[in-house]
DNA sequence: ATTTAGTACTTTGTATTGCAAGGTACTAAA
DNA sequence: TTTAGTACCTTGCAATACAAAGTACTAAAT
């Protein structure tokens, strides 16, 4: 059997960014809640891809954060979309149509 | 306005192997016939990308090639699938339609 | 009080990979 | 014999996913 888990992870990784800015998109969430739900979807993401990703989304002004207590164990960062961030949101759900548009063209053209 | 160029760029790319594979799913094509066939779909890859990426397909047994005579210039390397190519490309077809539900469903239910 | 386990966030080192830019080699026309 | 065009390849850099190790805080067990 031939290996394509390679291939799929990297088409699974090009979603990641898309794909978390989705599930912040209604409600703030911290670290854990967005690997459970990814992983869920099955598009598994660890800690050490996460957090960096998460600070630079920061960084960038699309999301912002607030530390909230936790009644088992440590405060947690809970990230959610500021403006631009929606802003972002909405020309990557347009970025997306388009690109399952195209690929299901190619798809069905060959 | 926010830049979303880079996360768009990453989807493309992740989708980037698959497009190829589809392309060359009922004929074979040189390396300059996908670059054109890519932009058409919006799905830019320049020589330095495409090259090494149909080596690393042909080295992993997914694609074979063939040189052709060109009437205008150097011989051509034209690409075809393997029957491992093809089983491949059957599975991708499977993680494709995977991951675009999974996406839409985040869409939706956000 | 001290240790242990659990949780949350961060950092470091490595491998992959897309891309810009430059390089080689062949063909054909000037 | 030069020049332009085409085709393929390589090199160096930047981005990034991930494994693994690290820091820090909380809460329960001893």
């Amino acid at each position: 059997m031939v290996n394509v888990d390679n291939t799929k992870s990297q088409m699974r990784k090009g979603m990641l960014e898309y794909c978390i800015l989705l599930l912040l998109r209604h409600r703030p969430l911290y670290a854990n809640d967005i690997i459970s739900q990814l992983k869920l979807a099955e598009m598994i993401v660890v800690e050490g891809t996460l957090y960096p990703l998460l600070n630079r989304l920061k960084k960038d002004g699309l999301l912002k954060y607030e530390w909230q207590e936790s009644t088992q164990g440590p405060p947690r960062k809970y990230y959610a979309l500021t403006e631009d961030g929606e802003d972002a949101l909405q020309q990557l759900d347009a970025s997306w149509n388009e690109l399952a548009t195209t690929v299901n063209i190619l798809h069905n053209n060959s």
